[in-house]
DNA sequence: TATATTATTGCAATATTGTTGCATTAAAGA
DNA sequence: TCTTTAATGCAACAATATTGCAATAATATA
């Protein structure tokens, strides 16, 4: 399965480049100068996560977020999940440079970490 | 705004005090003997939430999960939050004696974490 | 450059989850 | 027993996300 490049793809992650916050799918297609299909973004946002091009957080209002995280692509940190923070206020998600530190009873194995602390963020507080 | 007793209510609660895991709505129908309606089943679930009788996680599937948890009423305990893991062959969320550590840069307030771990549990792997 | 292949897209339909309005029922105090 | 109003069932609704299918267009190949 080769991938193509197309407007709408490079629309998407123009917009995720430039973003320092993790956009839904209304957002991106809001703020998109360009019309693109709802399945469309939902389908090149699946494939991002796919190429490990981008990483999806749920927050706790049920809706998918997606952040291409610069920090997620420093080699030195072996940081594989970081903290998000949900500001209630701005409605917003960040990346935070927190990492998520845990340790599970032997048996489990964690294949992903969704964490997400909601309250109010720098700029609203 | 006085709280009632009913079967229902206490249908579900006891579902919940009997359950080591987590449970969505739907499971709770499932589980259930007696049939009440799917709204009813999410007020009552939202009723015990306001009174801090159960607590309430979203996974990444973006599905509201509730559940007692034994370890959260142990007073001695200062943890507020605690890790859930998310079996993704059984497909199970339970609760984690792991507590949540973090610390956010200063401006910002935490009002609540909602943190799932997801892979395979003891039991499945 | 023209053609063939097939990834990508738009549209409509569908599934799932969760909430809300409203009339009815029933719990609990007077 | 009567009154008050919390709780319930039902249907409708809202929001999010996915899927099938035909049409389109990106890319490799002739």
């Amino acid at each position: 399965m080769n991938r193509r490049n197309t407007p709408t793809k490079e629309a998407v992650l123009n917009l995720l480049l430039n973003s320092s916050k993790a956009l839904s799918q209304d957002a991106i297609e809001r703020q998109l100068d360009i019309d693109i299909n709802r399945a469309t973004i939902y389908r090149v946002l699946n494939r991002f996560c796919e190429d490990n091009l981008v990483h999806k957080i749920v927050a706790e209002d049920g809706k998918q977020y997606f952040a291409i995280c610069k920090k997620c692509e420093n080699p030195q940190e072996i940081i594989k999940y970081h903290f998000h923070f949900r500001c209630l206020s701005c409605d917003t998600i960040e990346c935070m440079q927190v990492p998520v530190e845990y340790s599970v009873p032997s048996g489990y194995e964690v294949q992903n970490a969704n964490c997400v602390l909601t309250g109010t963020c720098n700029d609203c507080s």
